[in-house]
DNA sequence: ATATACATCCTTTTT
DNA sequence: GGATGTATAT
């Protein structure tokens, strides 16, 4: 339905205000800023200035008094992006951003569901599950299930159902969706786990975006609320929403979600039962409601979407005109950021998928240094290599916090790690362990979360026998499986622990527990409190850096790490130090004098919570060398870049290959090469030391797709190296050679690899040894299947054809290859 | 209940 | 190479 007319016009009101704030714009870029309303849809190519459209859309829509600052909501991913979203909107306007909704999509809707809880069972109290918290209670559920957690793994199941979640899949629909039994045991547990967390009065981070919908659906009126506070919403990243992300943006904006959806279905509908049904209690068409305002922006590059690993449905952002018929589309392709030959070859790359918007990227910079391809022998000499360049760089005058090393898994690290150590080269490695995920930390965090939560069960496990106070597994078992059937909080339990069955020496230890927690407990709440009870007149000059520092000193938990031998406790205390001077910072910017103690640990948690260090990322000090992976490089920018490992197997990473997700793996090689402003350098290593002794390696298929004319270095040694021998590993032969066959499209070149087994030292139909016993096949994996690709373990070489291997395996065999390395098709 | 020795498993991860 | 979990002994 086209709607022309129904938008305001606020465009043509000459305001010279606001008009100053297209100066400086490109005609795409002016046209997305002065938008006049409905669904638009901004692609945007990397280095194309997203980030600046965006912040001058906000700014416009307040100059030219389309609407106030309080009524426009600005939903990023990362706390990082909307800090700086509004940092850059309140720089524009010259004024506070105060009322502005800029958060992520996780914040925002934490805020609406502590107001909102009570309608969805929960109070307002609520705990924030973080992944490692919703793993253990996953375990805890699986194991009550009596399921084989060998089998379902807590972590593989917990993603199987946040997945579940981020597709607005019910306990029920999971259920009716399940198959085979795996499927059924997930669902299963995914039952079991929903219910834990109420009866823990915790939500997941799944369970914030979902329970919004759900709030959304189930009460009209609240919806109806939220949707006239927000006359305008904006999205940034948009590519990488999930389908619950898409159902909350049309909640918010549109008329009526499920009709709304174009022939394809609605992001959220289209998924969220599967194939074929598409009618759900939960998302019933709303009666008699007012018209949406219909004012979606939305800003992302399909090309950059990376995340479908977690559940982000690249569709949304490609189907956006069948989901919005009458939306807008505007496409930003000049780029701001790097030289064309560094252009030219993501363009190149980004070809090769099929999946996706047309865009080509251009600029006005000139050519600028070719792409540096690069073979090197083993990883040692990837790495040093590597150096050097960053040497020569260093030299011509380019700043080490200029330049970056990425790679695709956090294991390739160590080697360039090393290089620069004896470089004595400064670097920061981003990445890894979070500060709130150390274990010390977590655990100071639970004791707090504890307190403020006495239902928590996760945090009451983790923290009753840290420091160890002889309450082992049965014990808490005992506590948590009478607390559960009395249903009570294991807060009261402790206080009575014979009556939960608990032997003389436990009971002795958990009262002594217990006299330490209603010490701290008396801090809060500022005196003797009935049990489980949050009244009381909570202390007010209590500071949260005190109840930290009370939490480590009455639990004896600093005391033992003080104690310890254990040179990695130093680190451990210094941690803790760092929490208490971070809960310090809290205490300064968000003291507010009428609040109690208890509502500072309210937010204190809530905060903490939803904060990754994403602070820290990648602004660390100058000077440094920034090595980290593909995937934290999104949306930043550096003038040499260095991608290395570009190995079949381990980019694209060899999973991804087996289950055919190979325009992701793409889009990611294409994320890391439009990092680059003016230098890029692409390595692969011949051999490499993964886990153990070296392998041999095959150049990535990514890089035989870089067009030829970007890269200082095409040939064929340089692209798919030279046909080496390999000879005996790990008490094997190394076939890991044939992968040499393998050479892109097929076509023969001169001075190819070798297309014959006898000259790898192999004869037709000789046995391949299985490396592991317990490699198991896939499950696709048959007899008389190609295999292409590199480092079968087993089977039959029959015959190869062309830069195919064919494999046939022994009948008996089931214990033959590792699965993940060779890449299946039927004859 | 806990300490130790052994086996096993390895993407990516904005919240 | 190293972190994490399980089996075994104390």
């Amino acid at each position: 339905m086209v709607r022309a007319g129904a938008y305001p016009r606020y465009v043509n009101s000459v305001n010279a205000y606001a008009e100053e704030l297209l100066e400086g714009l490109n005609e795409p870029q002016r046209r997305a800023v002065q938008h006049p309303g409905g669904p638009l849809l901004v692609i945007a190519g990397a280095g194309s200035g997203k980030t600046r459209v965006l912040t001058h859309r906000v700014a416009y829509l307040v100059r030219t008094g389309e609407c106030g600052l309080g009524e426009i909501l600005a939903v990023t991913f990362t706390n990082k992006a909307a800090a700086e979203l509004r940092h850059r909107v309140g720089d524009l306007l010259g004024r506070s951003t105060r009322g502005l909704w800029v958060a992520t999509f996780h914040s925002a809707c934490a805020r609406i569901l502590r107001v909102e809880a009570e309608k969805l069972g929960y109070t307002r109290t609520f705990t924030i599950y973080d992944s490692d918290d919703s793993k253990r209670l996953v375990k805890r559920c699986l194991e009550a299930e009596g399921a084989d957690t060998k089998r379902f793994t807590p972590n593989a199941v917990r993603n199987q159902i946040s997945d579940h979640k981020n597709r607005l899949r019910s306990v029920q629909q999971a259920q009716d969706l399940a198959a085979g039994h795996y499927d059924r045991t997930v669902a299963d547990a995914y039952a079991a786990y929903q219910k834990q967390l109420v009866a823990n009065n915790a939500m997941d981070f799944d369970d914030l975006m979902a329970r919004t919908v759900d709030l959304f659906e189930r009460y009209p009126d609240v919806r109806e609320r939220y949707r006239r506070a927000f006359k305008h919403v904006l999205v940034d990243e948009y590519q990488d929403t999930n389908p619950a992300q898409y159902r909350f943006l049309q909640l918010l904006c549109m008329d009526d979600p499920m009709h709304q959806a174009g022939p394809s279905g609605g992001g959220a509908g289209r998924d969220a039962l599967g194939a074929g049904d598409d009618t759900n209690a939960l998302t019933a068409p709303l009666a008699g409601e007012e018209p949406g305002h219909r004012n979606l922006m939305v800003v992302g590059d399909d090309a950059q979407s990376i995340y479908g690993f977690r559940s982000a449905d690249i569709r949304n952002i490609l189907d956006f005109e069948d989901d919005f018929p009458d939306a807008e589309v505007i496409k930003l392709e000049q780029n701001y950021r790097s030289t064309q030959h560094i252009l030219d070859a993501a363009n190149g790359l980004i070809e090769h998928n099929t999946n996706q918007r047309e865009k080509h990227l251009f600029t006005d910079e000139g050519t600028g240094d070719e792409v540096r391809v690069r073979a090197l022998q083993d990883d040692h000499a990837e790495a040093r290599w590597v150096v050097s360049e960053i040497e020569r760089l260093a030299g011509e005058g380019v700043p080490l916090g200029d330049m970056a090393v990425l790679y695709r898994t956090n294991a390739l690290s160590r080697a360039i790690e090393t290089s620069l150590t004896q470089a004595e080269l400064d670097y920061q490695v981003i990445g890894g362990v979070r500060f709130f995920d150390r274990a010390e930390v977590k655990d100071a965090l639970s004791y707090l979360a504890w307190l403020h939560n006495p239902a928590n069960t996760v945090a009451f496990a983790r923290v009753v026998n840290r420091p160890r106070r002889g309450i082992g597994d049965t014990s808490v078992g005992r506590i948590l499986s009478h607390a559960a059937s009395t249903g009570v909080t294991p807060l009261e339990v402790i206080a009575d622990p014979a009556a939960a069955g608990l032997k003389t020496a436990a009971v002795r230890a958990v009262t002594t527990f217990a006299g330490q927690i209603e010490e701290l407990r008396e801090r809060l709440f500022g005196g003797p409190d009935e049990v489980g009870g949050a009244g009381g007149p909570a202390s007010q000059d209590l500071r949260i850096a005190d109840l930290v520092e009370d939490v480590l000193r009455i639990t004896g938990y600093r005391a033992e790490l003080e104690a310890s031998e254990d040179p990695q406790d130093e680190g451990r205390l210094e941690n803790l130090d760092q929490l208490h001077a971070y809960a310090e910072e809290f205490d300064a910017a968000e003291a507010t004098p009428e609040d109690d103690a208890f509502h500072a640990l309210d937010r204190f948690l809530q905060q903490t919570a939803l904060l990754s260090d994403a602070d820290s990322k990648a602004d660390g000090p100058d000077g440094q060398v920034t090595l980290m992976t593909l995937h934290n490089a999104k949306g930043l920018e550096y003038d040499a870049v260095f991608l290395v490992g570009l190995e079949d197997g381990i980019f694209p990473h060899s999973r991804a290959i087996d289950s055919g997700e190979l325009e992701e793996e793409r889009r990611l090689a294409y994320v890391g090469i439009t990092r680059a402003r003016r230098h890029l350098s692409i390595t692969w290593a011949r051999r490499r030391a993964m886990y153990g002794p070296p392998q041999s390696q095959v150049p990535s298929r990514f890089l035989r797709e870089l067009p030829h004319d970007a890269l200082d270095d095409a040939s064929p040694e340089a692209m798919t190296g030279q046909p080496s021998f390999g000879g005996a590993e790990r008490g094997r032969r190394d076939f890991s050679a044939i992968g040499r066959i393998g050479r892109g499209s097929g076509a023969s070149r001169p001075g190819g690899p070798p297309r014959d087994l006898s000259s790898l030292g192999l004869k037709r139909g000789s046995d391949l040894v299985s490396s592991r016993a317990d490699a198991e096949p896939a499950p696709s994996w048959a007899p008389g299947q190609r295999v292409r690709h590199v480092k079968f373990d087993a089977g039959e070489v029959v015959r190869m054809d062309g830069d195919v291997v064919v494999v046939r395996f022994d009948e008996a065999g089931e214990k033959r290859l590792i699965a993940g390395f060779a890449r299946l098709e039927t004859l």
